[in-house]
RNA sequence: GCAGGGGUCGCCAAGCCUGGUCAACGGCGCUGGCCUUAGGAGCCAGUCCCUUAGUGGGUUCGUGGGUUCAAAUCCCACCCCCUGCACCA
């Protein structure tokens, strides 16, 4: 039997988490994962960090819940399921390599979820994940109290006004009448609508040109307007004005939700050369076609700005050298360093363009500008004195605004690169009607989370800025979705609840799943769960008896609910632990609806957040070969091996963490190691009474140990805690060993192998109880056991001697390697006692000035007849490490004890004096060396 | 573009907040030695450059400046990389 076969055998206990008020509570929670296919190792680094401080936590004597539910909300799954229904071989290949068998019962989303939240909830248990099982559940309508508790939810948000119902733009696919997702899409990932503004342009009384620009601010600086005059145009009756603008213009007006009626064509030729009017200014423009002007972009109309757009001022050049256009003088907008008052003629004429057909030089002179006059431009007096000066980025809104109150202008939206919908089909935007939001950006809420989470804990601290930051930036949230599955919202049955939205104070339920999730055992019917019964228990709202009533649950039971919920949930829980990703979004929103429906009182007391997780320096994908499922790698790694890979991929905090599977085998080997040290030497040692240097100096570097790897266990910190707790101790217990050279104290090897086994328990929870049990052959699990605490004692002689001693055998050994011979016999000449004189006084001198120092030298008996050495002397003493406990005498006597270990590290004979030839080498704490 | 994070001795990666004890923890890899029939494992030592019967010197922490007695660590500028930007869980 291998030994991770072995270790595997150690079944950990069942870790079932009931109140208890003589504890005191520890309520860490992990996201529940979404399951549309087996979790795999980057989930597994986030959920280890919450294993790891729940096992902690408990050697800490906390009562700890650990609970963990699975998230199918949403439309992977459902789109996956319908995929193979209509036998989408791609699908149906990537079940396949999952190893999964009937596919035909995937064609069911109901399947799916069974299936692959029965899989993630086997794989955690058999790394080890030490939650409270009985609280397990799935998201959506497939789980009627889960779905009865989000119902509640929302409920609650819409009594308190927190939610209504506005217009939202999207990228949408015409044909299959849905908003598109990245996964939607066989073109233009990452693509989103961009707002845009129509210029209305009067021709006649309540008849406009519409003009689409991208830099309204230009408005005040129209010559004139670009058409195309192959093209048709429509005229759109909107309300009591005629609207003229591209077939395609008026396409998307509809789609945007501007309705109105198609009254009319009108030719291009017949606008040419006609006159408008600028409403911002009253100016009269003419028309003028423009080749450059494509119809199927934007609504087939331009306003001329030649002095700050490049292809405007290029295409002026084509119209005057047609005669025309003799009128138009430049206007000069905004002022731009560097530049004169024509930015665009300047840029224009310098790269030497004669013509608006000159299509790619153009397109990037005019990124150019754009990018230059945006960010540093500043607005002319034109715009007049409200606006002057400003940048132009920090006067768009303020233009936008002043627009649309003068009804010059109106919102409109484009897609900035195709789309194209899996089916093909090109998309568009649309604005959809009945879009419910959440009012993130209600500002007293804000300030409510705000000053909440400057009262949080944060693992790291400094991502308490970066909360800050996102509370401000998170605005208005659109949480339905026609699509996939979920809760329903109340409001609207014909919409669900969006993923993010329904995840967002679920925490709370893990208090009252373990009812909820086994009803029959509680004799609950969960379909008579109501907003009255979470009032209750959640808000201590409504009449007890008139509830147990209604949903035939005893009054004692409801109690009993709730006096659980008020347990865990009592300031809320301690820490939330989760992935940088959702630090923006999840995270940020449940902070929202824990202020919103808890209050403070209960609102998140801790949130710990981790980085990326890399597979030996890359990100972890399919096509790259290094995507190991959690079953995967146990397999292939052994289950404690991939625990300690995943401790040590990365502490908390924003960095990226880095899975480095190479060091799985040594990991293996140093468990065997540990293993056989304890069968060699627990309760084997002998028994000697004093405590000799080396018990002391190990039983001090003990404490040192035990103490950093506590702190760093309280802040999942598992990196470092696995290097200290597993490799440092070990190391100390290696020096142990040659440190006491044959001569082990059994009480202080004891006591080494115990707490290095109790110290990695955590995160190897089945090596530890293991070890315990087979090796040490104790009682008991190691999970009932305390962390150990030790008084943390001053430095004292016992570490500087060791100090000392580390570097006198470094220096022996570069002796060695200058003389290249196998050393027979070692001298140690410890320096004269007047140069441990000049120590100690150079160490009290309070300065380093060699004159000073020199005159205090003048002083002292020693200095006569050796006068030039011991100047000489000065520069080496400074140089020398302080020690501030050792003495001379302690020096030689502890250095008479460690005899025996120096001699057996260099197999030679050790003769330790004050008298030798060389002693005029030595100096004080740094003998000289003689080998030989 | 905006926002956030980062560039450290072959690789991974600590340290930077709270300047010195940092040539810079630790792991991996590599080299040599011990052990072994051999290999593996284990153990020990080494792993920026130079020098040495002596325990020393030099040059390093993206680049360039600055502050300081002293900087990987603080400040400024620049270069490069990664991530998010909303309907995607």
């Amino acid at each position: 039997m291998s030994f991770n076969e072995k270790i595997r055998k150690y079944v950990l206990k069942e870790y079932v988490a009931e109140p208890d008020h003589n504890k005191e509570k520890f309520f860490v929670n992990f996201p529940y994962p979404y399951i549309n296919g087996y979790l795999h190792i980057g989930h597994l680094f986030t959920a280890l960090k919450a294993d790891i401080i729940a096992r902690f936590m408990r050697l800490r004597g906390k009562n700890v819940l650990l609970a963990q539910g699975f998230h199918a909300t949403g439309q992977p799954i459902a789109a996956a399921a319908e995929r193979i229904k209509e036998g989408e071989p791609k699908q149906i290949e990537m079940l396949k390599k999952m190893g999964v068998k009937e596919i035909e019962k995937f064609k069911d989303a109901k399947y799916w979820v069974e299936f692959f939240s029965k899989a993630a909830k086997e794989d955690l248990m058999a790394i080890g994940y030490s939650a409270d099982w009985r609280r397990s559940f799935i998201t959506t309508e497939l789980n009627p109290p889960y779905d009865a508790f989000v119902k509640w939810q929302y409920n609650k948000l819409y009594e308190r006004g927190f939610i209504y119902k506005g217009k939202h733009p999207v990228v949408y696919c015409p044909k299959c009448k849905h908003a598109l997702g990245d996964h939607d899409r066989s073109e233009g990932e990452g693509i989103v609508p961009e707002e845009v503004s129509l210029i209305k342009f009067e021709l006649e009384p309540k008849v406009y040109l519409m003009a689409m620009t991208f830099r309204p601010e230009t408005t005040w600086g129209v010559t004139n307007l670009w058409i195309n005059k192959e093209a048709v145009y429509k005229v759109y009756k909107v309300g009591d004005e005629k609207w003229i603008l591209s077939k395609e213009g008026v396409e998307s007006l509809k789609n945007q939700g501007i309705k109105g009626k198609e009254i009319a064509k009108i030719k291009g030729e017949e606008l040419l050369e006609k006159e408008v009017k600028n409403l911002i200014n009253g100016k009269k423009v003419k028309i003028y076609h423009g080749d450059f002007v494509d119809i199927s972009k934007g609504t087939g109309i331009v306003m001329s700005v030649p002095a700050h757009a490049p292809y405007d001022y290029a295409a002026l050049l084509d119209l005057k050298r047609e005669g025309k256009g003799q009128e138009i003088e430049l206007i000069s907008l905004i002022s731009l360093q560097g530049y004169g008052d024509f930015p665009a003629k300047e840029i224009v004429e310098k790269a030497g363009v004669k013509s608006s057909k000159e299509k790619e030089v153009l397109d990037a002179l005019t990124k150019e500008i754009y990018k230059k006059e945006f960010h540093e431009g500043r607005l002319k007096s034109i715009f007049g004195k409200e606006l002057e000066g400003l940048k132009v980025s920090e006067a768009k809104q303020k233009i936008i605004d002043i627009l649309e109150r003068k009804g010059i202008r109106v919102k409109y939206y484009i897609l900035p690169e195709k789309v194209v919908c899996r089916c093909l089909t090109p998309a568009i935007v649309k604005v959809l009607e009945d879009q419910w939001f959440i009012k993130y950006s209600d500002k007293e809420w804000k300030n409510k989370v705000k000053e909440h989470i400057k009262e949080m804990k944060f693992y790291p601290e400094n991502l308490r800025s970066v909360f800050l930051d996102a509370v401000d930036w998170l605005g208005d949230w659109a949480f339905t979705r026609d699509r996939g599955l979920g809760t329903r919202f109340p409001k609207d049955p014909s919409k669900l609840i969006e993923s993010l939205s329904d995840s967002t104070i679920y925490m709370a339920y893990y208090t009252i799943a373990k009812y909820l999730e086994n009803a029959e055992k509680y004799n609950i019917d969960v379909k008579k769960l109501n907003d009255k019964f979470f009032d209750y228990i959640f808000l201590g709202k409504g009449d007890i008896k008139n509830i147990a009533l209604e949903l035939g649950i005893s009054e004692e039971l409801l109690k009993e609910m709730k006096e659980e919920f008020e347990y865990w949930y009592d300031k809320g829980f301690e820490i939330r632990v989760s992935g940088k990703d959702l630090i923006k979004n999840h995270l940020t929103m449940m902070l929202f609806h824990h202020l919103a429906i808890f209050g403070k009182e209960k609102s998140p007391k801790g949130i710990a957040v981790n980085g990326y997780v890399m597979v030996e320096g890359e990100k972890m994908s399919k096509s790259k070969g290094n995507f190991y499922t959690i079953r995967d790698a146990i397999e292939r790694f052994g289950i404690e091996e991939i625990r300690a890979l995943a401790a040590y991929a990365g502490d908390v905090g924003l960095d990226d963490a880095n899975y480095e599977l190479s060091a799985a085998k040594s990991i293996t080997q140093r468990m065997e190691w540990f293993a056989k040290v304890v069968n060699e030497y627990y309760k084997k040692g002998e028994k000697i009474r004093e405590i000799r240097q080396e018990d002391a100096w190990a039983l001090k570097e003990l404490s040192r140990i035990v103490f950093k790897v506590g702190e760093y266990y309280e802040n999942l910190m598992t990196k470092s805690a696995f290097q200290v707790a597993f490799f440092e101790i070990h190391n100390l217990i290696k020096r142990y060993l040659r440190r006491s050279v044959g001569r082990v104290n059994q009480s202080v090897m004891d006591e080494l192998l115990k707490v290095a086994t109790i110290l990695i328990s955590p995160i190897l929870p089945h090596f530890a109880e293991y070890v315990w049990k087979e090796v040490m052959k104790e009682k008991g699990c190691v999970d009932d056991l305390e962390f150990p605490e030790y008084e943390i004692e001053d430095k004292s002689e016992i570490e500087e001697f060791e100090e000392y001693l580390e570097d006198l055998l470094k220096d022996i050994r570069e002796i060695i390697k200058i003389v290249k011979v196998r050393p027979k016999k070692i001298t140690i000449i410890i320096a004269e006692p007047w140069k441990y004189k000049m120590y100690e006084l150079i160490k009290g001198a309070g300065t380093r000035n060699i004159k000073d120092l020199i005159s205090l030298m003048k002083q002292q008996d020693f200095f006569k007849g050796r006068e030039k050495e011991v100047i000489g002397l000065i520069n080496k003493i400074i140089k020398l490490k302080e020690y501030e406990y050792l003495s001379k005498d302690s020096e030689i006597l502890k250095l008479y004890e460690a005899k025996k270990y120096i001699e057996k590290e260099f197999n030679a004979n050790l003769e330790i004096t004050e008298n030798h030839e060389k002693s005029n080498k030595a100096l004080p704490f740094k003998p000289a060396i003689v080998v030989e």
